[in-house]
DNA sequence: CACTATTTATAAAG
DNA sequence: CTTTATAAATAGTG
């Protein structure tokens, strides 16, 4: 048993023909490059700007501090002032233009998963609090549970008062506005419907008392 | 004589402090990484752009087919827009960075507004259930409201005839591990209570029923 | 800039 | 993707 593996090959800095061969190459080398890259901003405080377009026309891009503050900066030095005028204002916009694309993208980003994490929240929360259930309440919220039904009851009934009145005079209340007269009756003998929902068990009290 | 070389020593990746050291790095580094990059476009064909300035300010580029080439069609890759060198396009890009940044800006306070919502909604420790106001319903959730009604109605009196055969039997339940006989009995009063609470308004009911 | 002792990068194979 | 053996890069030194 000799070598079990034949390790890492001198290789020819020339283009490599196997396609799949280079495709690896490349990913394997580009991820080499663009540490380098990086290693070099830190180590040395440089400023560098690194774009790559892969064979198949992918693009991949490193900038310190970022790519176009050094593309500007080369452009600015190169160009000496011939094409000041056109050029660089069409640049400079092309600049602007990326610049606020990539805040709106990762603006709408942002947008989308807060409104995700609401659309949760809200369902979380928000079974309607007249489905919750009764049956994991403690003594201090039954309690509490009491209070409020009585002023529930209450409610009802003042509200039932208002529809009738409301009704009754044809005046016009944030309900009139955009209900027609049928709307209200209706609504009416919803709340009458409700109230004796709540207060017609009388057969069953009996029972209770009886206890 | 002595071999007392110590070799390469491992070095953290961060910014050098001194600065000859830093320099001398550089200089190193910058050596390696173009060649990187030369070897990278011929063995895989890739177009590459590569603009270093040193901490000193000097200016150092590379790029396969040339600088400005690979800049420009990053430029334009990253600006959605063909780059003409013509007064249309300028206006054209000034339309569009007008467009984006308003639209931006609407996505922004979409955003803050969402923000907002779910705060209140996370915040809204939920006042309990029962407190919540039924002033705001409409014709539908009010029906929901008259069929849950009756739902608790009914639960109310499953859950105290549940109490009154626990207390009756003394048989172990989930409430009984935690409490005491009195306890039990005073859950079941209050029970009862909110029956009574909840059923016991005959004399409105007759109001009603005159309308 | 040249010289190593070492760390890093990576070509080929699993 | 992980492993392996080896090529390449490079930190410290003269």
């Amino acid at each position: 048993m000799e070598k079990i593996s034949t390790g890492r090959p001198k290789i020819e800095i020339k283009r490599i023909q196997n396609q799949v061969h280079r495709q690896v190459t490349f990913s394997k080398r580009r991820k080499g490059i663009f540490k380098k890259a990086s290693d070099l901003c830190i180590l040395c405080g440089a400023e560098i700007a690194l774009i790559v377009f892969s064979p198949a026309g992918k693009i991949f891009s490193f900038g310190h501090s970022s790519v176009n503050s050094v593309i500007n900066r080369f452009v600015d030095r190169s160009s000496v002032v011939a094409q000041n005028n056109n050029d660089g204002s069409i640049r400079e916009l092309s600049r602007r233009l990326t610049e606020v694309n990539e805040e709106l993208e990762t603006e709408k980003k942002r947008g989308l998963m807060i409104q995700d994490e609401l659309k949760k929240e809200k369902e979380k929360v928000h079974q309607f609090w007249w489905e919750e259930p009764i049956d994991k309440l403690d003594v201090n919220e039954l309690r509490q549970v009491k209070v409020a039904m009585e002023e529930l009851r209450k409610n009802v009934m003042k509200r039932a008062d208002q529809m009738m009145e409301t009704a009754a005079s044809s005046s016009s209340s944030f309900l009139a506005i955009n209900s027609p007269l049928h709307e209200r009756k209706k609504m009416i003998r919803i709340f009458i419907s409700i109230f004796n929902a709540i207060f017609e068990g009388e057969e069953e009290e009996g029972a209770i008392e009886a206890m």
